[in-house]
DNA sequence: CTTGACACCGTACCATGGTACGGCGTGTAA
DNA sequence: TTACACGCCGTACCATGGTACGGTGTCAAG
């Protein structure tokens, strides 16, 4: 398919398609007659996956990162264990954080019934149970 | 606590700080005699919550309509129920996102043992089984 | 053969989310 | 009282992740 297909299927422009090309994130295809890159069928789903990375709040970078996780003899079978085993940590707290924000959620929707005794909650308070004040301090140290 | 210290406690930049306060993230505190700003404890928190939840890929707009969901009498109750319903669905998304990543990155560790047969798996190619054809086409109509 | 839809390319522009800078005031400890 | 840390403010700057533009080329239908 043609650039243009590509991009309707992936659910991006046709600009971002050429940006992620320039910045490696896909290959350019074959341009058969030196004219119009022709993609197959993956490549749209490598960009819907780009798409949902990045909603996910990974960079574009960080998304490169978890493309290039590929099991393939040859290559340095241990480091992509350790890169990937570092990437599913990551995914593994943002799973935990999205539970407690979706946790929260529940309990508001749950205390603000239709019209009723009404004990004021905001989201905040409701993570405050579940989140001990245990700071960060994972910044400059 | 003053400015210096509530930004160390929240894992954010002085500068940040005042930043959030511009976009009205958070609100501006007491100036007693007029000079530097004095945070009650929950400030810290509360950047603490808009760290995370951009960390997740939520915008500074979108956390702020997190933050701003609460029960309190006198606010529309409908309407914070509908908004924290939309935001569950939201945060259900990403999660089972999420999840498929991380069930992709587990069968990839596992398909990558010590020295052993390796067959070739990519990320994607994790996904494939999971995630069926369905193109999104979710964008312009 | 012209018109339209698409593709090409490079460059410029844009919004978001910060980050840094410079000049000034203040308060506390040597 | 001087010095240092910290705070104030406004403005400028920056990286990321696109998005738009303008000029050109190519193909296919009418």
């Amino acid at each position: 398919m043609k650039i243009g297909e590509l991009a309707r299927r992936a659910g991006v422009g046709v600009e971002t398609v050429r940006f992620y090309e320039r910045k490696g994130l896909i290959e350019q295809p074959a341009k058969p007659n030196g004219g119009a890159r022709l993609y197959p069928e993956a490549v749209a789903r490598r960009i819907g996956f780009i798409r949902q990375a990045r909603e996910l709040g990974f960079s574009l970078r960080e998304t490169e990162e978890l493309l290039s996780l590929q099991a393939i003899p040859s290559s340095d079978c241990a480091d992509v264990r350790n890169r990937a085993r570092a990437k599913l940590d990551e995914v593994d707290r943002k799973i935990a954080r999205l539970d407690r924000i979706k946790v929260a959620l529940e309990q508001l929707i749950e205390a603000c019934p239709g019209q009723g005794a009404l004990r004021s909650c905001s989201i905040m308070e409701v993570l405050e149970g579940t989140d001990p004040p245990a700071y960060p301090t994972n910044h400059g140290a």
